[in-house]
DNA sequence: GTGAAAGCGCTAACAC
DNA sequence: GTGTTAGCGCTTTCAC
């Protein structure tokens, strides 16, 4: 279909050789100033651009980083590409997404396609399904460089970039203990994931610091992060059926957030009059809701970022890197109508 | 890095040619069932997987299909991609996604690097700077399959697919004046775009309808379609301040919608007791908003759907296509509260 | 039915 | 300073 333009071109439109026009073009010392200029001249003006493919295949690299995602229809995942992007961009690399819809089997396809494509390099935060990290063990095994971001597995040794989840719920949970409630349900993904249980544990702490029992009965699990509104409706149901019912929920997720909202309206329970709510979003309308909802905000742009210089820097070093880090970044709580429990909304 | 297993690997095992090899794996009939057996064998247990980038080289195709969009971050989009995905997925074809962030140049460069790593199509939504076309009809001319959707060009020629943006206009224009309101302004995106000019259409023709005169003070552009909230926030100030102030605003676009009520409540007016809102968004959310939005929906999903049949479909053709086809698919008014002007929200 | 060899676009070791 | 050649992994003529 193209007849895109190739080295050989110049070469036999100039009279050289391949690799004296490769050379000239990659500003190979050797060569003469004459010619180089010769060459640089006539392949901007015919246009020539070196065709990536054969580079990939000569060097087993291919200037691009994968990324894994569960969806990108989440505000903190959206967030999180564009910082990735806004590094990645300005240091030469190609992002190139993709989603597992929180299937492990998805997830297995798009690393395995991701390698095979020579990624550089892997940005990843797990599917709510996975449990077995063979498929990425492997690959980090071999020397492909790879770095987590918010859903980290804690049994491969690399960079990871989280947020600071376990303050993030604590705050929460506090939050809503200091507007007088004490009866607080939480609603969080697969157990497994390491931000449930990192945020679990925020919570459990905060009820302990102010001599609250934990109930397991107020635990309930989405194991699909979300996704399935019908799994977070009887979840929600579970908790407002309960015969001590909790006055609030604590939510630990992006999408599980605005499910819960969007069950308790369907359910006629009206929030905070008859439950507050607090959860985790990264949702830019959040203060537009009825009532606007109290979050736990997480710096996603800037994971991205952090973990996209982080990638870049295992993937251009000269020595394999032993000494690996995990940054922790605060969360932000704002405070909105949502949790103040007991409260009917006028606007 | 990687050691991965080659074609040759399998030939030296099983002291055979990489030609052999390389045919029986592709079923080539002239091999012995014997042969093709052992090989087969031999490749699965191995767990061989053929290099897809010196296939690329070779048939100068990638089995990828390329998608520029402005943003992840907006739910017609993402929702699109979801579409996307679901298709080229099942038959076989991986999906880049790349966003421009509505900046030419940014879109110029990503489908420039999508043509140069041999994607086998491309997806396009024009960015809201876009008004040259070389980029695009260059590959286009060359051969490269492309199908618009959401914003289309008009002067290239090929599949498009689209929401009925005239109707989705005129019946939210409609509904505003049939709920009493003939002060109606229209905030939209930038005038070059194909949804704008369409949008901007139904709304002028329900105006007419009901015999209001079209007042141009009434129509603002915001040419980042929503990106920068300084711009929608001075386009709304612009309305509220008018002289004779319109009661409603028809707004036309996802990011818009969002920014225009978040502009709103930032401004204290309320919402839709002082201005009524109608608008177009693919938001989850519409229902949770204070007041719940009235929102023109687009079938995004199956949008994405049929634009990748579309362009598989002229991939996957053996004759080059010249008949295109444009679709249009309708949209879906959600009536809510924030379009009944003059009533106060009480939950 | 199978193997040898060329070639996709590029780079680099090795000539000269 | 420049040309020749081999090779990245694969398919595909062309021989036999």
């Amino acid at each position: 279909m193209f007849e895109p333009i190739t080295i050989k071109d110049i070469a036999k439109a100039l009279g050289l050789s391949t690799s004296t026009v490769s050379r000239a073009l990659r500003g190979g010392y050797e060569i003469s100033a004459e010619t180089k200029k010769l060459v640089l001249e006539y392949a901007e003006k015919i246009n020539y651009h070196p065709n990536p493919i054969a580079l990939s295949l000569k060097e087993r690299r291919s200037h691009s980083i994968g990324v894994v995602v569960c969806e990108v229809a989440n505000n903190y995942f959206s967030q999180a590409i564009n910082g990735i992007e806004s590094i990645a961009y300005n240091r030469g690399y190609h992002v190139i997404i993709t989603q597992t819809h929180e299937s492990y089997d998805r997830e297995v396809v798009n690393v395995q396609h991701m390698a095979s494509r020579s990624v550089d390099g892997l940005l990843v935060s797990l599917s709510s399904e996975t449990q077995d990290l063979s498929h990425l063990k492997y690959l980090h095994d071999k020397g492909l460089p790879i770095v987590f971001f918010d859903r980290v597995a804690a049994e491969i040794e690399t960079h990871k970039v989280v947020a600071n989840n376990y303050k993030g719920a604590f705050d929460a949970t506090e939050h809503l203990i200091q507007s007088g409630i004490r009866k607080i349900g939480h609603l969080t993904s697969s157990w497994y994931l390491s931000i449930t249980i990192e945020r679990l544990e925020g919570y459990k702490a905060a009820l302990a610091k102010h001599n609250i029992p934990f109930n397991a009965d107020y635990l309930q699990h989405c194991d699909h992060g979300g996704m399935i509104q019908d799994e977070v409706e009887n979840a929600v149901k579970h908790l407002i059926n309960l015969p001590d019912k909790p006055e609030a929920i604590f939510v630990a997720g992006d999408r599980l957030s605005t499910g819960c909202l969007i069950a308790l309206k369907k359910l006629g329970v009206k929030v905070p009059l008859d439950i507050a709510i607090a959860g985790f979003t990264n949702s830019d309308f959040a203060e537009l809701f009825s009532p606007p909802l109290t979050t736990v905000r997480q710096p996603a742009f800037k994971i991205g970022q952090i973990a996209t210089e982080m990638l870049i820097q295992l993937i251009e070093s000269k020595y394999p890197v032993t000494e690996f880090e995990t940054k922790m970044l605060d969360t932000e709580l704002f405070i909105r109508e949502s949790s103040e429990f007991g409260v009917p909304i006028v606007q």
